[in-house]
DNA sequence: TGTACATCAGTGAACGCGCGTTCACTGATGTAC
DNA sequence: TGTACATCAGTGAACGCGCGTTCACTGATGTAC
C-alpha cells in the first residue's frame, strides 16, 4: 500500500502533530509509538519509514511543537493575561510545551534538550522586546522573571487538585507580573 | 532472614529515602523498584512486604519528601537566594520534590495529587508569612508569584543546557522578586 | 535465665504482560518505454 | 497517451527484552513455657 509523496508527507505531519498532543498530555514514557500512530491514523509497523527510533520522534516531537508555539506578539501584560489563562491551563494538549514537557525534557537526548534552549532564548528575547522600560538589562531581567513566573504558575496551577487555589494561582501570579515592576526601580 | 522490628523500620526509611533521590534525579518511570531496593541494600523481592505496589511507593514517597524539604523560614529575599542557588540547581536528587517532580505528579495517583497541593498550600502560607508589608492580599499576592517565580526558574535553569544562560536565569530571577515588588504600589 | 518453636522479613528465581522494534508481505505509485 | 514493471509506504504478526509482581524457601527473631 505505497501512498503518494504528499500522502507521505502529510502522514509524517500528522503523526508529529498527533505525538505532540499526546506527549503534552501524558509524557513521552506513558504514550507508545501504536498510540501515537493510531492517533495519526496508522499502524504502528510504518513508524520506522518516518522515523529511526522513538527517541528521535520524541526529539522532533519537541522541535515541532515549540516552532508552533505562538510567541509574545502583544504588550507582556497581554501575553501573560493569555498564558495565565484558565483555558491554557486546561489545555495541556495543546498548550505551551515548555510548560508540559520542560522536565522530563531534561532527562531526553541532548538533541531535545538543545531544541528546548534554542526556544527559551528565542521566548527571553521576545519577551524582552514587549517588555516596557527603556534599560536593557532591567528590560532583560523582567523578561526573564517573568518568563519563570508564567510557567511555573502554569505547572502549580495544573498541579493543584483545589480549583479555588489553581484559578487563584493565575490570577495573582497574572496580577504580580503587571505590577508596575520596572517602575520600582 | 527475619530482621528485627528496629531493623525493618530502618529499611522501610532506607526504601523511602532511596526511592526519594532516585525518583527527583529520574522520574517516577525511569526508576525501577528493583534499582530503588538495591539503592537501599535490600533486593527486590522484599518490597511487597513493604507496599502495595510501585504507585504506593511514589505517594509515599512523596508525602516522605515534601515532609522533610525545608520551608522558608529565613526572610523572603534569604530563602529565594537560597532556592536559587546554583546548588540547589545542581543538586536534582536532594532539592524541591515540587521542582523536580511537579509535572510527572499532576498524573499519578490522586493521593499523589492530593499530598502535593497540600505542600503547595502550605508554602503559600510560609512564604506570606515571611514577606513583607501591611496589607495581607498584598502578601499573599507576592507569596504566590515569587514561589511560581522560583519552581519555574529552577525547572528552566536546570533544563538549559547552556550554563551561562542557566547561571543568568538563577540570578536575574533572584534579583526579580528582591527588586522591591511590595514597594511600588 | 534458658530452650523449643512459631513467625515472618528478606531472598532470588520465575512469571507474564506491554512495549519498542523487526520483517515478510501487499498493493498503490510513478517511471521507463 | 497508454502499458509493464520496479519501487517502496504501509500492514500486522512476531520477537525479545525489561519491569512489576508473585512465590516457595531461608534463617533470624522473639515469644511461650
Amino acid at each position: 500500500m505505497k501512498v503518494s509523496r504528499e500522502q507521505m508527507a502529510e502522514n509524517h505531519r500528522a503523526i508529529v502533530e498527533a505525538a505532540g498532543r499526546l506527549f503534552r498530555e501524558r509524557g513521552f514514557d506513558a504514550v507508545t509509538v501504536a498510540e501515537v500512530m493510531k492517533a495519526a491514523g496508522l499502524t504502528h509497523g510504518g513508524f520506522y519509514g518516518h522515523f529511526r527510533s522513538k527517541d528521535d520522534l520524541i526529539a522532533k516531537t519537541i522541535e515541532h511543537a515549540l516552532a508552533q508555539a505562538p510567541g509574545p506578539s502583544a504588550d507582556l501584560d497581554g501575553y501573560a493575561a493569555r498564558y495565565l489563562s484558565e483555558g491554557h491551563r486546561d489545555d495541556r494538549a495543546g498548550g505551551c510545551p515548555t510548560a508540559a514537557l520542560a522536565t522530563e525534557t531534561m532527562r531526553q537526548s541532548p538533541e531535545a534538550r538543545a531544541a528546548m534552549t534554542a526556544a527559551l532564548k528565542r521566548q527571553i528575547d521576545a519577551l524582552q522586546l514587549q517588555t516596557p522600560g527603556t534599560d536593557a538589562a532591567e528590560r532583560r531581567q523582567a523578561a526573564i522573571g517573568s518568563w519563570a513566573a508564567m510557567v511555573g504558575a502554569i505547572i502549580l496551577a495544573r498541579l493543584s487538585d483545589d480549583p479555588q487555589l489553581s484559578d487563584e494561582i493565575l490570577r495573582e501570579t497574572r496580577a504580580w507580573i503587571g505590577e508596575g515592576r520596572g517602575a520600582a526601580t
